[in-house]
DNA sequence: TGCATTTGCTAAATGGTTTTAGCAGGGGTT
DNA sequence: AACCCCTGCTAAAACCATTTAGCAAATGCA
């Protein structure tokens, strides 16, 4: 019962003609000389058969396969890179490509690995994302077909995509002014060495430039800055709690939506409310902050629209970086104005 | 500057041997004649070439291409789809395999488009995963290869994996009882149609059944049952919130983690803490979970080994249906006893 | 010694497509 | 009439690996 696979030559032999009529015909070469009616034979002879072109005899001779090689560090353990994975796989499949998605650990042997695997199966691109923004390690192989870094960056191959942090540092200090609030702010998670650009990435120091930047453009300051290393809600909680037996702030910038999460949870146990005690803007739009009470307004990481962008470079022929904005998802905490 | 690829024939002729040869050799194949000497020789050859076979070529003569489709409703829209895709990405690689990811948002016409593209591949098998639960939609098309269900059913495929939910359920009861408490509990996310299973999906269903068995075994009864369509934090924060009102249950029993967030913003607002006032055990092991404060005590979705078992019954010769144990995760919502 | 078997290896076919080179015949120019 | 060009099409090579069929030499056995 195994019905063999419908080849070319059977859809040149039911229409009458020879393979190379064929093949020019339905892949809609534009200089062909064939006449109207071998296109309608054709057509109509893949038709009846449904023809499906082989896509591995196909890429022996073309030498393009159609397809991707995703390569993440981690995808999915932080819900944040499987939007990167989802605008890829989106924009992929519109330009008739296929995603080969391949997961690291950020193990250097399983990098190498992976570019291998990508590379034998003749991928027509490659795409090294990562969970966050930061200065990627690229095995030192031979690469040879368009390479773009997405969420990350190499000195090796400059085309990458990255949220632009600086404009999103900018709009979220905005964001309190246009709730008329100027001061009694309080930063949190800051960390020095985040700004010296030592400490997690680089994108995240210029989130901080574009924060820093805009207090000032404002004639604003902090009143007061708390650091912590880690951005879990943990380190949220514990530093609010400290931060609230002193001070009574007006507002909290946070520096991603985990920190506000704890801050909330500290809030709630004072018994102060947002954001009529105290008013919340934070980054990333973490699923979290649609689910607080009420919903966090923050300045997300758009990495849908990231991943869509790094499949539309490699495709396209502008091997340009791109800085992609992030965009204010406003919810309830932060005061109408 | 392109080098070309070096193929076969290369590392034949640079051992001195016939390209026969050099292919049995390197696939290792187990019952050739050839001498140790001649293992060595291509060997060699190859290690000094950088030989590395050319996938398509060998696709198309075995008509194996050591890649498996990932077909999914959404892969990312829900951080719980992101385990199995996580889990199965492993198990492939394990298995040196590749994974193409497809994604069909539950649109039938994409998920035609995702099978043809995955079969014009030759991919050695398909996973048709679903976010929820549930019975599938699968295109009837002719698939001639091993195909399984991840997290979902079908009726046309019956090798299926998803988690078991019937002993979830009566799990989630015996960490109640083992905590001491059998009364005074509160069923949060009832829904009738939920237990018939007309709603969502049958392993939820299956999921009250474990509850109800455990419950009945016991000799135990839930105070009260709170129903609500949706299963959102949202929803859980009202039904709490009134619950409150005008009862003071020991425990709540929460259909999943999203509820039990909810739960906990309002027990926070009426200042009862968790689990010395409430205790709570939940379902899903969401990333929610761990943040909560004390941490959320839950059965877990085991969508990581769920993803690994997909892969490795596509690949074993053991189409037996599977279903994954749900672990306990044990965190700080319930009493010690 | 004569015959069968084993050993060690290779030529050639195969898979399905794309692409190069070119053929046959009709029409137009000069 | 001789030449060229154009139209409409095809034969065959190429892509790179696997696999079948089989060959020549060496060995085993009687």
């Amino acid at each position: 019962m195994e019905k063999k696979r419908v080849t070319l030559a059977d859809v040149a032999r039911l229409a009458g003609m020879s393979t190379t009529a064929a093949s020019m015909i339905l892949t809609g070469r534009p200089d062909t000389r064939l006449s109207a009616e071998a296109h309608a034979k054709v057509h109509a002879a893949a038709a009846s058969l449904g023809y499906r072109p082989n896509v591995a005899a196909r890429a022996l001779r073309t030498d393009k396969s159609h397809s991707i090689a995703f390569i993440s560090d981690y995808v999915a353990t932080t819900r944040f890179a499987s939007g990167l994975i989802r605008g890829a796989l989106a924009a992929a499949e519109e330009a008739k490509h296929v995603m080969l998605v391949l997961e690291t650990g950020g193990e250097p042997a399983r990098e190498i690995q992976a570019v291998e695997t990508a590379l034998d199966r003749q991928v027509d691109g490659l795409i090294f994302a990562a969970m966050r923004a930061r200065e990627v390690f690229v095995p030192d192989l031979t690469i040879n077909v368009p390479t773009v870094m997405l969420n990350g960056t190499s000195a090796r191959f400059p085309t990458s995509v990255l949220p632009d942090e600086y404009r999103g540092g900018q709009t979220a200090v905005r964001l309190l002014r246009e709730a008329g609030i100027t001061d009694g702010i309080v930063l949190l998670g800051h960390n020095a060495e985040v700004e010296t650009g030592l400490f997690r990435s680089e994108t995240i120091a210029r989130r901080f430039a574009g924060i820093r930047e805009a207090m000032r453009d404002a004639g604003m300051a902090f009143s007061s800055e708390l650091s912590c290393w880690n951005w879990e809600p943990g380190n949220g909680y514990e530093l609010t709690r400290k931060l609230l037996k002193t001070k009574k702030p007006r507002a909290l910038l946070c520096l991603n939506d985990r920190l506000a999460f704890g801050a909330y949870q500290a809030m709630a146990e004072a018994g102060l409310r947002v954001p009529e005690d105290i008013a919340v803007v934070s980054f990333d739009n973490d699923e979290l902050a649609s689910y607080l009470r009420p919903g966090l307004t923050t300045v997300g990481l758009p990495h849908e629209e990231m991943g869509r962008v790094a499949i539309q470079l490699l495709l396209g022929d502008k091997p340009e970086p791109a800085l992609v904005p992030m965009p204010v998802i406003e919810r309830g905490s932060l005061p109408r104005p």
